[in-house]
DNA sequence: ATGGTTGCAACGCAA
């Protein structure tokens, strides 16, 4: 393999992005594309739409929240929809190896508030990531962990630290689960080859915030140790952001050879 | 910046 291209992306609902990733897909020409919040039961998955575009998929969906799907060139084997030990209707969760190098998609849990549930929900959630991810860097020497992290790793991806200062998607525990992935081997591509620039992944719909550039970097891709040496690149595309009704989120792309 | 928007699917829930 002389260069891997992969990206992430939220796309809130495929059914309505679908021309937009079959659009992106097209003119970015990605080895890997990840994608969340797909909404869609597996029965109503769009395969066709990428085969047309040379795409292999494979997908774990429900009605109406959640889901998610790896579309790849090559062909995915050894596919996992589920986390060891965690129990979770919810599907946020798919693992499959591409060639040699071993994928894991996911959409962590928002949380809601730190005073939800929902959070609880998510703190547990990333407790079984952890001990998911310390079992694979024994078996596997290359894995990219991407998705929606649903954490702003510190103040530097936040477009406002004072209005954001303890709350979800930035409290310290979710900031600490973020750490421990680094601390278990994986690097933040972003942040490993732009060390001080601010840049974000998602913008609230609501307020203009897009045209504010009022945004959190939360979509992520990390990469274990040994892949994270021959990282070239790894860059956000605000184009689809832009775009007439958009997603949320804008892809955020690495580059590997 | 404590209101506001989007998607789903059904007038609320999740983000």
């Amino acid at each position: 393999m002389s260069q891997f291209k992969i990206a992430t992306w939220n796309v809130n609902s495929l059914r309505v992005r679908l021309p937009h990733v079959e659009d992106w897909l097209k003119r970015n020409q990605p080895d890997v594309l990840a994608l969340q919040e797909t909404k869609l039961p597996d029965a109503d998955f769009p395969i066709e739409a990428f085969h047309a575009l040379g795409y292999e998929v494979v997908f774990s969906g429900q009605r109406t929240y959640n889901g998610v799907a790896i579309i790849s060139r090559g062909k995915m084997t050894d596919v996992m929809t589920d986390i060891p030990l965690l129990q979770d209707p919810q599907r946020r969760v798919l693992w499959a190896m591409a060639g040699d190098i071993c994928i894991l998609n996911l959409y962590v849990p928002n949380g809601e508030s730190v005073e939800s549930e929902k959070y609880k929900y998510k703190l547990n959630w990333l407790h079984h990531l952890d001990l998911f991810l310390r079992a694979q860097l024994k078996k596997h020497q290359k894995i990219i962990i991407l998705g929606d992290f649903n954490i702003a790793p510190s103040d530097l991806e936040v477009h406002d630290p004072k209005r954001w200062a303890g709350h979800v998607l930035c409290s310290a525990p979710e900031r600490k689960a973020f750490q421990e992935m680094l601390v278990v081997g994986f690097e933040d591509c972003y942040r490993k080859l732009s060390p001080t620039e601010k840049g974000y992944s998602w913008w609230d719909y609501r307020l203009n915030a897009f045209q504010r550039n009022w945004g959190l970097r939360i979509d992520h891709i990390l990469a274990s140790s040994a892949l994270a040496k021959s990282c070239t690149a790894c860059f956000i595309d605000k184009g689809p952001r832009a775009l007439e009704r958009p997603s949320d989120h804008t892809p955020v792309v690495a580059v590997f050879e």
